[in-house]
DNA sequence: ACTCCTTTGAAGAGT
DNA sequence: ACTCTTCAAAGGAGT
């Protein structure tokens, strides 16, 4: 899972040429170089995507794949991965240049921010979403998370693998394109209320 | 324009 | 080692 040959094949990732072009019909408006198809095929989800609905039937690319590797929060529309990773920069600030792809504006600073690599759960949630909300028993996001909360627990152990794995992926993915970066380096950016969290520090049932 | 809400998990900070 | 805090996503609601 963690095998460093894994991350070879990711780093495969960095020299991403210009934007690829294929003839296949493309739900996310994406297509994976030939590395990253190398390395989206050793992923369950390119075997096995029989629950995988309608829109992903000419992939084998699971849909969370671009979710993954081409979030929007990642890659801005403006620039989808058409920019290789600055590997000679010996400074880290030239290295997250404003204009890296995986860089985001922040509007309160007006500078650009690495966000942290979703975990298990929010990758299932940002799969999930657009299920609970055609549903139509929720609109509000709170309430929603709430509905995925509860199917999350209820997911089999099988099941919730799959998205233990891909975060496991985007994490390492993370760390090779951003080696230095810590997930201290976006705390304060937002500012949070305190009572949010009850003193009795039990928020989160498991 | 900005924050809160609400969830779980990862990771940093503090004890 | 353990607990606490912050931030990831989402978007309606409230300030």
């Amino acid at each position: 899972m963690s095998s460093r040959g894994e991350i070879g094949l990711m780093s495969g990732l960095n020299q991403n040429p210009a934007a690829p072009t294929c003839g296949k019909p493309q739900v996310f408006d994406w297509c994976p170089s030939p590395q990253q198809q190398q390395y989206l095929n050793l992923t369950s989800w390119g075997r096995n995507n029989t629950t995988q609905t309608q829109t992903t039937a000419v992939s084998s690319v699971h849909p969370l794949v671009p979710l993954l590797l081409y979030s929007d929060r990642h890659f801005p529309s403006a620039s989808p991965l058409t920019q290789p990773i600055s590997t000679s920069a010996a400074d880290p600030a030239d290295a997250h240049s404003r204009s890296h792809p995986y860089y985001h504006g922040n509007s309160v600073t007006s500078r650009q921010v690495v966000k942290k690599p979703l975990n298990a759960f929010m990758l299932y949630m940002k799969e999930m979403r657009h299920k609970v909300l055609q549903e139509g028993r929720e609109r509000e996001s709170a309430a929603i998370n709430r509905i995925l909360g509860r199917r999350w627990h209820a997911l089999s152990h099988s099941e919730q693998s799959k998205y233990y794995d891909l975060a496991q992926k985007e994490r390492l993915l993370h760390m090779q394109l951003y080696p230095g970066w810590s997930a201290r380096d976006n705390y304060g950016k937002r500012k949070r209320k305190r009572s949010q969290q009850p003193s009795g520090s039990c928020s989160r049932l498991s």
